[in-house]
DNA sequence: AGTGACGCCTGGGAGC
DNA sequence: TGCTCCCAGGCGTCAC
């Protein structure tokens, strides 16, 4: 489940790993993984062979390479993807689906997927980000996010806050997990009309979705499991700061209310009954 | 144009 | 034990 937290977590360890190195070979186990590159896993490789990384960026939940050749190595990671650096000789994942070897004979940059939702592709680079990925917002984290536009594109909008606070052309970063925990955060109930929304309560949301984001960050991230590892191979600490996602049963940290479980877009969304009450039919 | 539903995937766990 | 079913859920695409 990498959210923005857990995408900069692999972003710094990208950053660490491969910046100003060559890449020497290319191999595409699963063609699923580069679904998205059009042109072929074959084309993939050829505009990746030879070409220096210059560094690791990040827009939203997107990871991609600026390339030597003005190109980007561009990824997400989906539901389950991983972008390792390990050893050449360390043993194979059993989802391992592309590799990159360097010049430098040092450790290799391993894709591994287990449910296939993430991908790789070489586009174009841009400024400041690759046209591909033009139509996703800035996030909160970002010194040039604008927040009073912000607030008055959610006004605009005739939909859920939760909803909202998922639409990657609204604002980026946010998954199920830090929507939950921002609006929690906010006491603010997911289906209230983002319409009748005030512009301090739209505020208050933003700054608390900003802190959790944050405080994510410094924490390596959420890890329930194996499928979340920085690029080193490390879990994120933050799921014991988690107060609403997950917690069904137990008691709200803030007013001993159980936690409740709603079924939303084909998944769950947790919240505190008292808290964050629902809203009143229009 | 904005909004929302759908399909893509696999492994782990619950239930029988 | 072994089978089936459900769940996790980001995002591109498409219909309304």
């Amino acid at each position: 489940m990498p959210e923005l937290p857990e995408v900069e977590t692999v972003r710094l360890g990208l950053q660490r790993g491969v910046a100003g190195r060559s890449v020497a070979e290319v191999s595409v186990g699963h063609p699923r993984s580069v679904r998205r590159h059009t042109a072929g896993a074959d084309d993939f490789a050829g505009r990746l062979r030879g070409r220096t990384v210059l560094s690791a960026q990040r827009r939203g939940k997107y990871l991609w390479l600026p390339l030597d050749s003005g190109d980007a190595l561009t990824g997400h990671l989906g539901m389950s993807g991983q972008l390792l650096v390990v050893p050449v000789d360390s043993p194979l994942q059993k989802h391992l689906h592309v590799r990159l070897r360097f010049a430098d004979g040092g450790r290799e940059l391993r894709f591994v997927d287990q449910r296939t939702f993430g991908g790789l592709l070489v586009v174009p680079d841009g400024d400041p980000v690759p046209p591909l990925l033009a139509h996703i917002a800035r996030d909160p984290l970002d010194p040039e996010f604008d927040d009073e536009r912000f607030v008055e594109a959610v006004r605009r909008r005739r939909t859920g806050v939760k909803r909202a606070l998922l639409d990657q052309t609204l604002v980026s970063g946010i998954g199920n997990i830090y929507a939950d925990e921002a609006l929690w955060r906010a006491q603010l109930h997911g289906e209230r009309p983002t319409d009748r929304l005030t512009r301090p309560a739209v505020r208050r949301l933003l700054a608390h979705s900003r802190d959790v984001l944050s405080e994510a960050v410094h924490a390596g991230g959420t890890s329930f499991d194996a499928l979340y590892v920085s690029a080193e191979g490390v879990s994120g600490l933050f799921e014991r700061s988690l107060n609403a996602y997950g917690r069904e049963g137990e008691p709200c940290p803030r007013c001993g209310a159980p936690v409740r479980r709603q079924a939303f877009m084909n998944r769950s969304s947790f919240s505190c009954p008292r808290c964050q009450p629902r809203p009143r039919a229009a």
